[in-house]
DNA sequence: GTCTATAGGGGGATAGAC
DNA sequence: GTCTATCCCCCTATAGAC
């Protein structure tokens, strides 16, 4: 791997792990390998750098999400599919995380990466529902967009109770719960 | 106010702001006016501040919840009165950010306040979404422990969202959402 | 491209005077 | 109780040699 890219990489999982503010340039220089001029080199500092491994990761996420969400099957499988997906619930959200981050919101290009990978998610999962509602699946008075929005809230609040307790089984209490919520009326009484 | 008293205040503040990885020694003593020599004559160090400040914070949280949950109204109300509460949204919450902080998770005697307030919480709300199902207002096939958790979740992941936007309405829209998935089938055509 | 040297300021804490 | 002095290491970045 290049230095830029293995640069990239450990901030990448740097930022996953411990934050904007939690992330020195040293640290990252430890992970990567690399020496102090070759990091200021290729980037102009620590928030251009950031603001790559970013938007990697958000691409990323937006690429995983969207492998789920086009794959098979209803509506409703569909987004099952989603909450149900795999997750190393306890690493939390790797943009998700990153709101709580006070350097991150203060800087726009920081925070548009984010903005907009959430932003795709919730608008994603409103085209589902609104196809489910069409097909009799979802009640036709529920709001795709609201419903969308509860399912990527769900899933984000998810991470934060698993990281309180230590265990992912509250994440997957929540996930139950709005599933149970979801399942169309006929499914109810099961 | 004492001059401990003033610490800690300054520190839940900050802590709310810029999480305890991004909170210093220094800034405590800069908002709180008092000098470094009171700040370790009253507590061991940042930790043991930052624990009483979380402990302060964590009590708070749990008073207010509890005030709105053992109000007046039906179950599905009281729910709704918790969702619906005034918030600051954009602030995020002040227990719920801290899990999102590295040296937070890995210290249990600081992570312990944070697990033990959602804990309780959960268990709050699925006490009144028992009383709801034996009322008939919520689906007799629904657990509360799991309805619960979706509904705290999505409260945490409705500030992740306000706060990746910059506006409150995402956090309002997963509320709705989850609101109307919560409504008594009867409503449901409304 | 990568290295080392250098730099000013901050983080977190201790010591001892008052 | 509070103040100032002091400490060592880290943070983030720049400069210039190789």
């Amino acid at each position: 791997m290049s230095t830029p890219e293995r640069l990239i990489e450990s901030t990448r999982e740097l930022l996953w792990e411990r934050g904007y503010v939690g992330t020195s340039p040293k640290a990252i220089l430890e992970r990567s390998g690399a020496g102090q001029g070759s990091m200021y080199h290729h980037f102009k500092g620590k928030p251009d750098l950031a603001l790559a491994a970013i938007r990697r990761t958000a691409q990323e996420m937006r690429a995983t999400a969207e492998g789920v969400l086009s794959g098979p099957g209803t509506p409703y499988e569909r987004v099952e599919a989603y909450l149900r997906r795999e997750r190393d619930v306890l690493r939390g959200c790797p943009v998700g995380r990153l709101t709580m981050d006070p350097d991150v919101i203060a800087d726009d290009a920081l925070r548009a990466p984010v903005d907009e990978t959430l932003d795709w998610l919730r608008a994603r999962l409103a085209e589902i529902v609104e196809e489910g509602k069409e097909r009799g699946e979802f009640a036709s008075s529920l709001d795709g967009g609201e419903i969308a929005a509860a399912v990527v809230a769900t899933v984000q609040g998810g991470y934060v109770l698993a990281r309180a307790s230590g265990s992912p089984t509250a994440f997957d209490a929540a996930v139950r719960g709005l599933l149970a919520l979801l399942a169309p009326p006929e499914d109810r009484t099961r």
